[in-house]
DNA sequence: CAGCATCCGTCCGGATACTG
DNA sequence: CAGTATCCGGACGGATGCTG
């Protein structure tokens, strides 16, 4: 019963082309939530900077890690790789012109959390005293 | 070596209480990264809501999952719980003025994805056929 | 220097069944 | 109606070792 409602409510969805799966939107939050790119990006707003000098400036991101963020924000536009042959090897990661459009509204993001944290921690600790 | 810059680096941070684990800001975010907090605030932004219809409202949300994402939100006072003792019951979610407040950078975030998701498609589809 | 490959533990979240 | 309890697969991400 209750499940034809959703099943039709999810069908309007996929005519509409806005299953949650294939969502513009939550593809992008994905990046927020992917625990380091938002730290990379930050680090690049600074001007660009070679792989083992974002490693040293995020210590706790694994090279792993950092290797795979890195590939999805150049998948996605938001930052390029400019791959020097010199002997060793040295590329260089930078912010593209969308990359650096994203740090507004993340900018946005940060000073709410910054300014609402006293709030939030607040209701934090009364929430779990009960 | 690298491992011993990495390892001072941790040490001023945790000296600055920015251990990521602790941090503010990580901590706002992951909301965001939570899959589908961020679709409750929005159903919610039209007015509180009952357990069920929200449910109705996210179709491919778990009840399970509902439950957990209100607690969370209701923990940080995002979101606040109304408990009618009727029979059966039947409990109201809302926005608290700190959750309202969270809306205006979380609607930046999607707007910028609206607008530049065109970009975003493009970067991506030449990036895999290379 | 800038990665890739592999192994492996943890946790997120879905499905299902049950309760006051 | 509004949850809780349990099971479970799969993804996320850390540690380590190897390469051009």
């Amino acid at each position: 019963m209750m499940r034809d409602i959703q099943q039709n409510r999810l069908d309007e969805w996929k005519a509409m082309g806005f299953h949650p799966n294939n969502c513009p939107v939550r593809q992008v939050l994905d990046h927020v939530a992917a625990k380091w790119t938002t730290l990379i990006l930050l680090e690049l707003e600074g001007g660009p900077q070679r792989f083992n000098a974002l490693g040293r400036a995020l210590p706790d991101v694994s090279k792993r890690m950092l290797t795979q963020s890195l590939r999805n924000l150049e998948r996605d536009g938001l930052v390029n790789r400019e791959v020097f042959g010199t002997k060793p090897p040295s590329v260089a990661y930078g912010l593209t012109d969308l990359g650096a459009s994203f740090l507004a509204p993340l900018h946005a993001m940060i000073s709410w959390a910054d300014e609402k944290f006293p709030s939030i921690n607040a209701a934090r600790t009364k929430f779990d005293m009960e």
